[in-house]
DNA sequence: TTCCTGATCGAAAGCGCTTTCATTCAGGAA
DNA sequence: TTCCTGAATGAAAGCGCTTTCGATCAGGAA
């Protein structure tokens, strides 16, 4: 590995000129800066980034925060960073944070005693005072969480427009009697889910009240605890709209239980177009969430506002359907 | 932030013994030991990881190639390897090879010029002889890659043994004709599982021909087409060995295509246990990759070795059958 | 007592950069 | 001509650690 100094000795000028062309910044005469560049280039110059994060006090190093490495949803938005980063000789340090406040915090902490110049956070449990402070200290930016205070730094999708159009589209193929399994009530995509829901059924003139909703857990478990809640009520239904994708294979299994075809006898809609919503009998219709463009879209925003000091601006995401096999018309009845 | 200075100033240390405290090693007296680690305490005091990196010629850092972030076996070894390390105060800095040679390279290239201190590669492009040569720069670690030479930095699975294990089930469950749809020839652990395959066939007195196998690639297309390929070739069988779950998926499409019913008219069994083999329908049966343990072990393996001069040692895993519901005695015919 | 040994600790020299401040120099204004 | 100005560059002081080498000191051997 050669130094700086061997490129300056080789350049013939001083470490300061070289330090300068690297960072492309100052003014050097052209020639000069010809010169040390193809000293670099005879020498394989690579520089040392513990040097330069020392000396510079930053460490060209973003880290980043998601609930697990595994999730299916994770991995678009991981891979969205670590292109959009690499592309501009940056990289991130990605963490777990268990979808738990305390994990998160530990992540946080662990990030920061790495010197991190930024945070791009995809967590649940921390609240918007708790990040609205972290903010104090160091820039964040929110995938997936939007709150005043904090709006310029924010990446997130219109949930509500999402399950305003998952409604709609069973509204418009004849669907009258719609249930929703949603997710969390605690979560905020999971309330905005279900507000599109209400209002597209508002719009239609259709009624809904507290039994055709279901708060359960944003996983296939959920979607079956949603079912079956809406069975013992004795709702009478012909389709559903489900708050994620999960939930949605939730339904079909359920339906499936219970002999009724989807989506001849049933209908579903899910959300989030993940990859597995692919892989299901009969394939999925649902909501997708852009979420490697949203990464992307981070990223760059980050380094924008980090490394070139430009403001930075937060950005809605309009979700979009996506048709596939398991939504059809009620049957005459 | 506080500095190492104003540590050892409160404990009334030189720096060098602040410094032995903190590394752990040398002998340094209890007495002091404590004087520093409470002036530790008091100042909240984190190390500057870029100057440790500077001065100590060693970056605490671990890179790793995977072929995606996003694709669904590769989450469950980030995942072990980010928990291994972040548990040992290191990190890891994930990158994606996109599963092609060119682009590994970007990747190891972009993560030498970081220093890490050694690779965790999940690649799929790189011969056996740049992997040697790259190792005689900094040691790498191989996941599902097994050749001589780096034996002992090699995690791998017995995809032999588990080729075997399914067809092997099939063959209990009363079988005699069956398929394997391969995956592409040119992969290692497509191979091994189709030699497993072999083995199982031959120790039943079962005969295998070539028309009896396909190699396609590793995907639901490729379970398609390997499908495909069988029945216009005519074949007669009752159940397949597909070398993925996600091949497998591409059969169970297929089988419903044609009006099969699985398990009843055909028994299909995967390899991998992915996510998604519990999402569709019916849930399929496969062979277990032990992933997220065998990245857990090959982490420890590594910190053993970069960061605490133990001899590595490889570790053979054996996968293991997961009974679900794509699998069952054949017709009387 | 004197000498030697091992345990404990401090001084100081870097590690490879960035950045401030000073210096040099050419060219235009006076 | 002399002076001033701005552009281009260099010298050098850190950034916060690790590690080598040497100093100190207590206690046992001689």
């Amino acid at each position: 590995m050669s130094t700086i100094k061997e490129v300056s000795e080789l350049a013939g000028v001083s470490l300061a000129t070289v330090s300068r062309v690297m960072n492309g910044s100052d003014r050097v005469k052209a020639e000069t800066k010809a010169k040390v560049k193809s000293a670099m280039e005879a020498l394989g110059y690579t520089p040392n980034t513990a040097a330069q994060s020392l000396a510079g006090n930053r460490s060209n190093t973003l880290g980043m925060v998601v609930s697990w490495l595994d999730g299916p949803f994770y991995g678009p938005v991981m891979s969205g960073v670590e292109e959009e980063l690499r592309r501009h000789n940056r990289h991130v340090i990605i963490t777990s944070g268990h979808g738990d406040a305390d994990k998160e915090r530990d992540a946080i902490n662990y990030l920061r005693a790495r010197n991190v110049d930024g945070l791009i956070l995809l967590t649940e449990g921390l609240h918007e005072d708790e990040l609205t402070e972290l903010s104090k200290e160091l820039p964040i930016f929110l995938i997936n969480q939007h709150f005043d205070g904090l709006e310029d730094r924010n990446m997130w999708l219109d949930n509500e427009y999402g399950g305003y159009a998952a409604t709609r589209y069973l509204i418009e193929q004849g669907h009258t009697k719609i249930v929703c399994a949603g997710g969390q009530q605690y979560k905020q995509d999971a309330r905005e889910r279900v507000a599109g829901f209400r209002r597209a059924m508002k719009e239609a003139g259709l009624k809904v009240t507290a039994k055709h909703i279901c708060h359960t857990v944003f996983d296939l478990q959920g979607g079956l605890t949603a079912m079956k809640s809406f069975e013992e009520q004795e709702l009478d239904f012909t389709a559903v709209f489900a708050g994620s994708d999960e939930m949605a294979i939730g339904v079909l299994d359920w339906a499936r239980g219970k002999g009724l075809k989807v989506p001849e006898d049933l209908s579903v809609i899910g959300f989030d177009n993940q990859m597995m919503a692919h892989f299901v009998t009969p394939k999925l219709t649902t909501i997708d969430f852009p979420a490697y463009d949203m990464a992307k879209a981070c990223a760059r925003s980050a380094i924008q506002e980090i490394y070139h000091k430009q403001k930075p601006a937060g950005l809605k995401f309009t979700p979009s359907l996506v048709i596939r096999e398991t939504v059809a018309s009620p049957k005459k009845s």
